[in-house]
DNA sequence: GGAAGAAATTTTGTATGCATAATACAGAAG
DNA sequence: CTTCTGTATTATGCATACAAAATTTCTTCC
């Protein structure tokens, strides 16, 4: 696999013009954006997307020159990034993304397990009819493109039903919490090839969740969630395990 | 409440002396640690504690001086701590500790229930007689210093208790999750003033806590562990509601 | 040829400098 | 006295400079 970056032309996020050497701003900007805040961004979706591997190291001139930044707002990104766990800081050796061990994720999954179950309850308790309506039409977008075998497409549907479900119990902390260990276990499913019996059955299951939830049936939805959880760290930990037997 | 800086000397964290001015270094050092990350531990510390109170306004000037380090490191420390969510970064106008919103430390509580549910189902299942020894002996420190009114003590082993807990499960994300979320929660405890009747109960419970633990009553230590979370979300909240009617 | 060691290079950690945004302050107008 | 406006001050964001550590490269010796 390629570790190497690619050569883009540094296209720069700097717009807002607050560098010394810079010329001339433009945007209105009605909110302005930090450059840490940006990279982060940026850095966390090359890591999730799998485009940074794990244990990739990150030089910091390198990155810097991919973003067309200095290195200050670029460490501030990495330090933030390993609050999150998604980079890990080797003193005096710089960072690496973080590396993905299947005990770890395993546990993820585990903890997850646990904030799904709740997240349902909450969501049979609170969310309002707009917000199960808007996971319905989720749903049939998402079996729409399960129909035609697009599964990028079904993925990103299926990300935003969990979200969704998750924020409508209306408890943000839990919300936050649960996109953090998603964003790691992403990373993780990025491998996992979905073979057609897994993803049938798990549209399946989601057809089954969405009953629940449309009845607010709190039992079962958190048995339904957590099955379906379950389902989900079987293939991703086959997967994984698949993936990388031996380190070199 | 005092909100002002103590006009510390300036102590100085700098001993490895990497700095450009710096005269000599001293520890042999067989780990090095690095600035951002010994200042991310003091000012956690110090938020956590209620030293930096919720909303007070961190000034980067000031807080080197404190420190005895440059704006870098500092700045470093505050992404990472913006990203555990202790610290809010307002663009171009800098950082103020997280305010201390009810709303947001209820709904923690309701997450940290979650939490130590499936950290008492695992701590049953995983942990080793020797981790619930251990238990066990924190747990007759903690009734000592209640016997005693040692109430610092107390919370101490109070808290060593929940961690070793959590941690006897084997689940190392979950202990990470539990620790981040009980560090905001602590900023909130530190004005609850237990009343003697509630600390008289809070003893029985961690009774029966450690009995169900020894038995390794799965259920029961659940349904015990949810109790005792829920009667501290009420001291809590009833301490916050009192303590920030209206802010000025 | 390979191991060991020294020198050169790169990379990282921290401090500092500079430009812009934000704030405090002063004075004028109402 | 309050409110507005223009200016001085301070603070923040980013880039850069420099020193120590780590890594690589080049010798040297066996």
């Amino acid at each position: 696999m390629h570790t190497k970056f690619l050569p883009r032309p540094a296209v720069s996020l700097v717009t807002t013009s607050r560098s010394p050497q810079a010329g001339a701003g433009s945007l209105p900007a009605g909110e302005p954006r930090l450059l840490h805040a940006e990279v982060v961004d940026r850095l966390r979706d090359r890591i999730v997307r799998g485009e940074l591997a794990p244990e990739t190291k990150l030089n910091e001139r390198v990155l810097c020159q991919e973003l067309g930044i200095s290195r200050t707002p670029l460490r501030e990104a990495l330090k933030y990034l390993a609050s999150e766990g998604l980079v890990q800081l080797l003193p005096n050796r710089g960072a690496v993304v973080a590396a993905l061990e299947p005990g770890r994720i395993k546990q993820m999954f585990v903890v997850m397990g646990a904030l799904e179950a709740l997240a349902g309850e909450l969501a049979c308790a609170n969310a309002s009819d707009a917000d199960i309506a808007e996971i319905r039409a989720m749903h049939y977008q998402m079996v729409a493109h399960y129909a035609r075998g697009e599964l990028a497409d079904y993925f990103r549907y299926n990300q935003l039903i969990h979200m969704k479900l998750v924020e409508s119990g209306g408890n943000g902390v839990l919300a936050q919490s649960y996109r953090s260990l998603n964003a790691h276990v992403k990373r993780a499913r990025y491998m996992a090839n979905l073979s057609k019996e897994r993803w049938d059955k798990a549209v399946e299951e989601h057809e089954a969740i969405l009953d629940a939830l449309v009845k607010r049936d709190s039992t079962r939805l958190k048995a339904l969630l957590q099955d379906h959880l379950g389902n989900k760290m079987v293939v991703v930990m086959e997967a994984l395990a698949g993936n990388e037997p031996g380190k070199p």
